[in-house]
DNA sequence: ATCCTTGCAAATGATTTGCAAGAGT
DNA sequence: ACTCTTGCAAATCATTTGCAAGGAT
């Protein structure tokens, strides 16, 4: 994740300081939500504004350059667009973390989809657990 | 899903009116958001208020009567709970269907969660796509 | 009889918008 | 130069709360 600039031209979008900033951000804490990038986002950069979050997230996940993780009971978290993939939520600390291979199960997803005529565009897989952190204590 | 007073009754809750008109509109809807649901409960019962929604969707969840279903860019559904399965989720129409069949995965994500310590509680797995009727038309 | 639940209205929180000034290409 | 983007404050929308009255067991 070398270039942000690139990153975000290559979508369409301007390359302002703000959206690198942001982008840094979601890049640096890999699952972060909105009023989080916020609070971080301000101790390097107080002036950014929080509407300027909320415009630039809505306009990066619409341009490809960022992915929506919806959680149950939680507010959304953010992630740099990427292949899809398994996602275990931690329940207890609230963590997201990856797991990092190809979802193993995208080849039963298109046979069960296609027996529906289900035109697939993206597979979204959360596993609700307890993280081994949180299982230590 | 014959007695909606039991299912109340059993996970600790009073089975009120209010609960019971709740469950049989996500009941006959599969799929529903909370205002959805205020919006349908209107036209028979115009007192029931929305903060009663609010409070029993968040309730039920709770005990276990509902299961969320958060979708990315669109507000929650809700559904009566039942055993992990697929949903498909169509970006045109926002309607979403169930896949009845187990989990075809779980036996990977168990193996899968083992490797990293993580103990999983349960699975949510969203497919995005364009379902049948928006792919005719 | 007791405790839980409701409905209302108000409070809070989250997100969006309009617009003039400023930044990117 | 031109167009997109920002920051602010206000507007809007979503959700939660407190409390007195009513309902379930």
């Amino acid at each position: 994740m070398q270039c942000y600039a690139e990153m975000i031209k290559n979508s369409g979008l301007k390359a302002t300081f703000q959206r690198m900033t942001i982008l840094s951000v979601i890049d640096k804490f890999g699952h972060i939500s909105i009023d989080e990038i916020y609070e971080e986002v301000k101790k390097t950069h107080p002036t950014l504004s929080l509407a300027t979050v909320y415009k630039n997230i809505l306009n990066m996940v619409s341009h490809n350059v960022l992915t929506e993780v919806p959680i149950a009971g939680k507010k959304s978290k953010y992630e740099i667009k990427k292949a899809d993939h398994i996602h275990l939520v931690c329940t207890n600390c609230n963590s997201v973390t990856d797991i990092d291979v190809e979802i193993p199960v995208n080849s039963a997803f298109e046979k069960l989809a296609g027996e529906e005529s289900f035109k697939i565009s993206s597979t979204q897989v959360n596993i609700y657990g307890v993280c081994p952190n949180c299982s230590k204590a």
